[in-house]
DNA sequence: TCCGCGCATTGACTTAAGTCAATGGAGATC
DNA sequence: GATCTCCATTGACTTAAGTCAATGCGCGGA
């Protein structure tokens, strides 16, 4: 399981074996069970996150109650940025499991000192926070591009898994669309 | 015309006013004529920048050869955030005057010299991405959840100026219609 | 094992946005 | 000042997605 903390390590850090395994050790690690919350909206979140296996739903509850599907993390994502813009740092979303899954758990309180531990920690987590900001941005620039079977045909390709382990309404939502559009454009395109 | 630079600084660091003065002393503003290119799509960017007057477009041409207009900047804000994480670190976009526009330039290679000697201004730069990260996440969870009715409403309520600023078929691009629609739209909601 | 609920699918209909085409106005150029 | 070009608007028509409603399958709980 934690093969795919140091192959991402690897990726992002040149730290030396001995340096990775001491993270890798004081790291936390839990399994959740499906529909476990990671926090809810209004929370203020008290840990970051790496999902190592399973799959984390994040949405939001709208001005007019409906249900908004933001993002699924999957195995190798990062649940780390939060709204530190926020004069209360509260979440504006939340975060639950859509499968039993097995996440890194980092307290926000100890991130001070796992960075003076770890200074290459620091630089990893802001490359990843620039990775995350950029593919946002690709992902948003697509999706006012494109029409809703064209977003569906596109996810399909770029993650063909969500299709068989999310349910179709919030694949819907996360795609904009009805879950009647879903249906139909799939049999239309497949 | 600096006064919007040290309230700036004011906001997002404890600075001193000496600081902020030597800061600002280094700092270069440049005046640049509707229709400057900052830099185009596939460049590398050389420098970084923060709007003190004015208007830049940033859009892409997308695989079809169609333009795809994906923000715009205006007083304050700050053009910062590139595609770190791509091999090449070229820019996914064009950035573009709108209008005649006053910017601070920013040459990244100048980079860590100016965090080395104002350690402050590599916090302020994080929490600007943070701001702008979250701030385009909850654009993104608006837009997916939104009619395109919906989103004309959204933009006129929170940035009425680009209205008047911009080019009715380039703000269609940006809230991912034609321009024929934008123009319905408006009558019907006018 | 059986029952019940949630959810995916399908159908009929409405509606809003896209497409194609024409018009007309405002600003730029010479 | 006249012309040209670009672009916003408007119209007629097409199409895809939304809405409302009914059905039926599958999963989980008792």
């Amino acid at each position: 399981m934690k093969d795919i903390l140091y192959k991402y390590l690897s990726r992002w850090t040149s730290l030396g074996e001995e340096d990775q395994q001491a993270i890798v050790n004081e790291i936390r690690v839990e399994k959740l069970d499906k529909g476990a919350v990671l926090f809810k909206q209004g929370d203020v979140p008290a840990a970051c996150y790496f999902i190592l296996e399973g799959c984390v739903r994040q949405y939001a509850i709208d001005e007019d109650g409906r249900e908004v599907t933001t993002n699924f993390y999957t195995e190798e994502q990062a649940i780390a940025i939060f709204n530190h813009h926020k004069s209360d740092k509260s979440s504006e979303y939340t975060f639950v499991c859509v499968e039993d899954s097995v996440l890194v758990v980092g307290d926000l309180d100890q991130e001070k000192d796992m960075y003076d531990k770890h200074p290459q920690l620091e630089f990893m987590t802001r490359r990843m926070m620039e990775e995350n900001f950029s593919k946002v941005q690709a992902e948003f620039a697509a999706f006012i591009a494109s029409s809703p079977e064209a977003r569906v045909k596109t996810l399909l390709a770029n993650r063909p898994s969500l299709f068989d382990r999310v349910p179709q309404h919030q694949l819907a939502s996360y795609l904009g669309i009805t879950p009647e559009s879903l249906s139909r454009i799939k049999k239309r395109i497949g």
